[in-house]
DNA sequence: ACATTAATTGTGT
DNA sequence: ACACAATTAATGT
């Protein structure tokens, strides 16, 4: 299919056209609606996943069922957690779920390593991601020892505008907790106190940026 | 248009 | 953390 070298190559335009045309050979185009789980905690990983367009989160979960939100992927992300799931055939620990509606390009593990042989972009590709996620990580684990919560509610937020594109954020104070794994009240609380700084304003399912 | 209900948000202990 | 009050959105009549 034509259309997957076109719009892989707008999105990594520094990949070689011969990686490109393996890319077009050995990988799936899937589609996803906004919502979706795309991995599962436990599930193995056959293809390793290139964000196309769209945004999604990557979360761990509990056996409680609660979340931790660790980073979101947006086009021409992938996931470091997949990358390892590939390399040692693992199981995935982590969850995604689609925020916006998705487009992955889903390349069979076993080209990973041929490829990182092979493609000196591919290469520095994967590595870069790994940078990027470990980073990002970093990030959140930073912030659940060392910032309270107000400040990784910002950080939560402004991340969210910037991924969705927008800076009215569709979501309930539920969510947050969940995403942020606290408890419903404690976000209500601090809610309050944003909007009071005017940091943002709410209503009914729905939380605005302000400038 | 009004009443009923369910879901979300606010507050006091 | 819990319980409950207040508010808002959704639905049926």
């Amino acid at each position: 299919m034509d259309a997957v070298d076109t719009s892989v190559k707008q999105i990594f335009p520094l990949f070689e056209s011969d990686l490109l045309d393996e890319i077009n050979a050995q990988g799936m185009i899937k589609s996803f609606a906004e919502n979706i789980q795309v991995m599962e905690v436990g599930e193995s990983l056959a293809h390793f996943p290139l964000v196309l367009n769209g945004a999604l989160k990557v979360f761990s979960e509990n056996k409680n069922g609660e979340e931790l939100l660790l980073y979101y992927l947006e086009s021409g992300d992938s996931c470091a957690v997949s990358l390892k799931c590939c390399a040692g055939a693992a199981k995935s620990q982590v969850s995604a779920i689609t925020e916006t509606p998705t487009t992955l390009v889903l390349i069979p593990t076993a080209f990973m390593e041929k490829w990182m042989a092979k493609y000196p972009t591919w290469r520095s590709f994967v590595l870069n991601i790994f940078s990027d996620r470990f980073d990002e990580l970093l990030d959140a684990v930073d912030g659940l020892a060392f910032q309270n919560l107000e400040q990784r509610i910002k950080l939560y937020l402004t991340d969210k505008s910037l991924i969705l594109k927008t800076n009215e954020l569709p979501i309930t104070h539920a969510e947050m907790a969940s995403e942020l794994n606290t408890s419903r009240v404690v976000i209500s609380r601090l809610m309050k106190k944003l909007e009071a700084s005017s940091f943002i304003s709410q209503s009914r399912n729905m939380v605005v940026l302000k400038a």
